[in-house]
DNA sequence: GTGAAAGCGCTAACAA
DNA sequence: TTGTTAGCGCTTTCAC
């Protein structure tokens, strides 16, 4: 970078000086917000080519009091499903203009705060929350000071903002479905903390849609973890390994997300157990690489990108004055593969 | 967030006003930066709370002439690669204050160009770049701009920045070693495409580490994928069926990163070979998950989240106005699972 | 202990 | 078509 005498970055003021014309002529030059000369014109091109002048953002957007930048909270971006959806909120902040600043919070409250007081200092112009704040008092700071929201893959707990979720009840109802419609009727349930709504929900719509259908839960067959923190595949795991050790076992089990389901997968598997012979597992999310375990898994398909992309668009509306906003609701889609048998 | 009558944002001087100071004397009490009365601070401590003002972060780090957040640069935050890599830049930032903008490129010429233009624009402090430019004039754009730069995973090309690399060819050589002791001499490699010289180094390193053993190298073993942008995992797959096509096959395959390797496996899975017993199969990283394919991978660890970390550490020191700086060179680590077989 | 004043790099009325 | 001026919200001398 060019330096000018006094402190070395090269301004606006350095340019106008070297083409020998005023500030706000260079500004308008850059900003094509009023028609120059063509000789102006030149002589300003040529001082910012010989200074190697390069407006400084910040600076811009300061004055027009924004940031152009989006923050995106999420608890782990290590969880493919969080990184997939990442994906499509920064594929769409940049289309539209936005830079994306990653509030990953390792489900630790203190990273939660630091990130809040951040958004609250305006840092950014918004916010996606796929995350739900382990602290309570920190929605309310977030609610408080007034910074545009959507909640992607979080329910809507309060009517003032854009959401997008998928139908978390209909994508486990279709896992019972399917499952039954290949004969089984003894399936268990293994779960993640359901810390938050989306989670919740498909516990309850496993249960609902089993009662339904008449057939009967078993307590023991119903196993969610408690432990925020821990790793989804671990869980997974352990609650396989919870679940081998019962008297008797399901013919299949659901689990609330892939991440899970792979860890039980591992722990039948480790357990001398064949799938889908001995036991029959449908995933939820559908993340990449579900397809590639063995064997591969049968699962409920999340639009995770999408989701990100249209969080993104439906923030934007509102980070640009828009006051309507929409709460969409995506379709699940059951993807079928080889972690299921039909009985007899 | 409350708002002052003129433009909506509270700010310093409204603390000022409503407490009966000075903006200055707001500023040193925020910043500590002078003793003030107790009274006084008493009475900004209640304009602050009545007014519920929160410094505007922007503002004041353009005044300091800093932006308090670090870019990187990755291809991809759905290859579990990275996304561990991010989790250890995002943590070390944070702990130093830092926040971290994601630049994401897809392997993307246009997404390229447009996080450098921001990096010339000064959006950020310093860059982590973990990702090799596709378009050469842009790495120039950015070795130009003066911007404090630490390449991860990036082999120093130029002496002139930190870096911190694993030791590939180390890596590479033990994975070798390791077949070797399991009495393997048919040995395949199957790349992705080496865009970078971390890559080129591994594949180098195979070569040699046959050589040196006497172990030929049949040139149909060696498969290397061109195509930069396509999936890694299905880079595998495709490269696996591959080999599949020749008439004599190797009795193991070293793969130039997990996600290849599980791509592999399951061409192999898929074509009805068994894993290990007619096919070993060495991995390179150690992702979150490698433990979780079926068989579990046999794989070389880079360490991602320490180079993440260690890779923000030595950024900062140079952002915060060291001259010095490392390159570091990792270790790699063999992590035996049950993907390889001993032969006879 | 407190405040006046200048200025970070830029945009945007408004004037000329 | 170009320039003057007044800030954006804050920090930081430097004086009192």
């Amino acid at each position: 970078m060019e330096r000018n005498k006094r402190n070395g970055r090269v301004t606006i003021r350095d340019v106008a000086r070297e083409a020998g014309v005023s500030q706000s002529t260079v500004s308008h030059f850059l900003n094509h917000t009023a028609s120059l000369s063509p000789e102006t014109k030149q002589r300003i091109r040529e001082a910012i080519k010989k200074l190697h002048y390069r407006p400084h953002l910040v600076a811009r957007n300061f004055k027009k009091r924004r940031t152009a930048s989006l923050g995106l909270f999420i608890p782990d971006i290590t969880n493919l499903f969080y990184a997939e959806l990442s994906r499509g909120v920064a594929d769409a902040a940049r289309e539209k203009g936005y830079s994306v600043i990653l509030y990953s919070t390792s489900y630790q409250r203190e990273m939660e705060k630091s990130f809040i007081e951040l958004v609250e200092q305006g840092q950014v112009d918004g916010v996606v929350v796929s995350y739900s704040l382990i602290e309570d008092s920190l929605w309310n700071r977030l609610f408080d000071c007034g910074v545009p929201l959507v909640l992607v893959d979080i329910y809507p707990f309060t009517s003032r903002y854009p959401s997008v979720v998928m139908d978390n009840e209909k994508g486990m109802e279709m896992a019972i479905d399917y499952l039954h419609g290949l004969g089984h009727t003894e399936i268990a349930y293994l779960g993640e903390p359901p810390y938050v709504l989306t989670l919740v929900k498909r516990q309850r719509s496993f249960l609902a849609s089993m009662q339904k259908r008449g057939f009967s839960v078993k307590e023991k067959w119903v196993l969610v973890e408690e432990r925020t923190q821990l790793n989804r595949v671990e869980i997974g795991f352990s609650l396989g390994k919870r679940l081998l050790q019962n008297q008797s076992l399901p013919t299949a089990v659901v689990a609330s997300s892939d991440l899970v389901a792979i860890g039980a997968m591992k722990a039948f598997l480790s357990a001398g157990m064949k799938i889908p012979e001995d036991i029959s597992v449908v995933g939820f999310d559908d993340i990449l690489l579900a397809s590639y375990f063995h064997p591969s898994l049968t699962t409920i398909r999340q639009p995770k990108y999408e989701m990100g992309k249209m969080g993104v668009e439906f923030l934007l509306r509102l980070v640009e004055g828009e006051s309507a906003f929409q709460n969409a609701i995506l379709e699940p889609l059951l993807v079928e593969r080889n972690s299921c048998r039909r009985l007899q």
